[in-house]
DNA sequence: CCGGGTCATTGAAGCGCTTCGACTGAGTTG
DNA sequence: CAACTCAGTCGAAGCGCTTCAATGACCCGG
């Protein structure tokens, strides 16, 4: 193994010099870095990570804490975590990934042993347990998602609740008034997720302001039960003309059901779906959706991190404006007046 | 920030008496041994990792290598991922997230900083170019996926071979004589990835034992794709009443194509896929189905790694037998003798 | 030709931990 | 009872790096 020592002494130059090239914190005149350049090239020269970060104190590693359940938006989970082992690689940070099972215990793990510099923490409820942790730990962090109360912390999210009301709007301005909600299992509306609680806020504030009826119905994603569902909004409310779905799982089945019903979209009934782009330009009628940008999302809680590490960066809370893209599968309600 | 030498302080020991309180290297009286654990519950010690690695050479970190296209079984990579994740915990290590992204360049990165103590590679492709590389490093390393050669390595993987060969005995054993095969979109073939290969030769080689008749059509997972592919198919092959479906994307496609031809599921046409057991679970039909057994793989390669750690365990191939779970999408062929 | 400033480089002091060898005293053995 | 073992503890030497204060070398204006 290759030392910072041995380097220095194949260039002839002191271990501090080495370092200092290594580091770019003090200025080295261009002669001498080559030379250093040139030995660490010949002697395939690597830093060591443990000793950078004991003299240091810095590991150069992010931690981000996934959570252990895979009943929701796995895609989006994953994609959220590639863009930011992604982002962070460009600024010179790695990944260590957490999942949610230890809960408190790896914050206090993670923080307290030095191994990351920062947290990223997903999947956040609205009284999340690890919120006071964070709130002063030495560490940096950021969420992704939103908590109910933000104060002294730095989170990222798309906008639900001003996505509910776009749905809403799309829906009512091409004449529905009938909508039916699709939404997540119930477990996930249990433990308070933000986001899917925050979606339906928004649904229901803009429905009550422009006068629309409302209808939620958790759907655990599977056939089955989206049959089950379907039944039973249309049972409820035979003049549903609009649907709102807010479950990946749930669309194609949805479609499926719709089209074996004889309903056809979206000549009797709109579908606006809050997923993924690729989903919604892949399913069987082409979605008109608002999208999650969950790259954006893993890349802006990296940044924020960074900064924040870098000195700069103060709490904010990050809610990016949602985008609803028309596609094939809304247009005027049936019996809407021209 | 709490210190070894704190602790050993107020429990009034020497550094190297904590030291072995924590390790278990060498053996403590049972007194001293709990005034130094009440010491470090008191003062709130964390050992800190840096420093840790630096003196030990060990970082008790696992590297695990996911591929950066989400172009194929996201849930699938997730769920290894998560699985890899929990177990290295219940070993006492850490996982860092890496993605494909660096390729070659994060083994080497890795390895010579000594960030992680082994590594786990996903996606494995059957000449992948990170294997050089992998065979003289000095970190232990398991690969999940199977490549062209494997000496010098240790692998885990599903039997793809075995798999194709069962999902063509299934639907032979109903006496279905034309397959068809609904594969993973062109580009994975084309890059060589070793499961989708090796589940076509699997077909392949059992379908020529049993004088079926194979089609094999890459399909990309779009409503769009799946309804060309089935046009071709049925075109090509008007008496194709066996499918099998390696491509999570599609079956839902598949099912409601199906369904709007007409072609009842199992009565008219059977369809075998390969997929995680819960997906299988949840299409409008009860998929007959060999899972992929994610959450297993991921435990396996953690186990293999650790136990090379740990110095015993040796290079060695493991490939877990398929199972075939018959539910509710395949049944003697329409036209077969009873 | 000297005082003051800048730039490039160095030596040495740690960072917090593990681990080796040595030491002690109690127990065992011939 | 001397010789020996062994469990339990300690001191000290690093692990490979960063960083601070210090040292020269050099240039500038006066």
């Amino acid at each position: 193994m290759v030392t910072l020592a041995e380097v220095a002494r194949h260039a002839g130059v002191s271990a501090s010099t080495v370092s200092y090239v290594l580091s770019g914190k003090r200025s080295i005149s261009g002669p001498t870095r080559e030379r250093v350049e040139q030995s660490i090239k010949e002697l395939g020269y690597h830093p060591n990570a443990g000793a950078r970060a004991l003299a240091s104190s810095r590991s150069n590693i992010i931690a981000l804490m996934v959570p252990l359940r895979t009943d929701m938006y796995v895609p989006v989970m994953m994609e959220i975590a590639i863009a930011v082992a992604t982002t962070a690689r460009t600024h010179g940070y790695d990944v260590l990934l957490l999942t949610g099972e230890e809960g408190p215990a790896a914050v206090r793990r993670v923080t307290g042993s030095g191994l990351a510099d920062a947290m990223i923490l997903m999947d956040v409820e609205l009284e999340d347990e690890r919120l006071p942790l964070l709130r002063d730990a030495r560490q940096p962090t950021v969420l992704i998602g939103l908590p109910a109360d933000t104060v002294g912390l730095t989170c990222v999210d798309l906008d639900f609740t001003a996505t509910g009301a776009l749905c809403a709007d799309h829906l009512a301005g091409l004449g529905h008034r009938e909508i039916a909600v699709v939404g997540e299992a119930a477990a996930v509306y249990e433990r308070h997720t933000g986001f899917a609680v925050r979606t339906l806020e928004g649904l229901r504030g803009r429905a009550r302001e422009l006068g629309l009826r409302l209808l939620h119905r958790p759907c655990e994603g599977s056939y089955e039960s989206m049959a089950g569902a379907l039944a039973r909004i249309f049972d409820e409310r035979p003049g549903t003309t609009g649907f709102v779905v807010q479950n990946e799982a749930a669309i194609d089945p949805l479609l499926s059901l719709l089209r074996q019903q004889g309903r056809a979209v979206p000549e009797d009934v709109s579908v606006v779906a809050i997923c993924p782009d690729q989903v919604a330009a892949q399913a069987s009628v082409r979605l008109s959706s608002v999208a999650i940008p969950a790259h954006e999302m893993g890349r802006r809680a990296v940044e924020l991190v960074v900064a924040k590490l870098e000195g700069h960066g103060s709490d904010e809370v990050a809610l990016l404006e949602p985008e609803l893209t028309v596609r094939a599968s809304s247009g005027p309600a049936p019996n809407a007046a021209p």
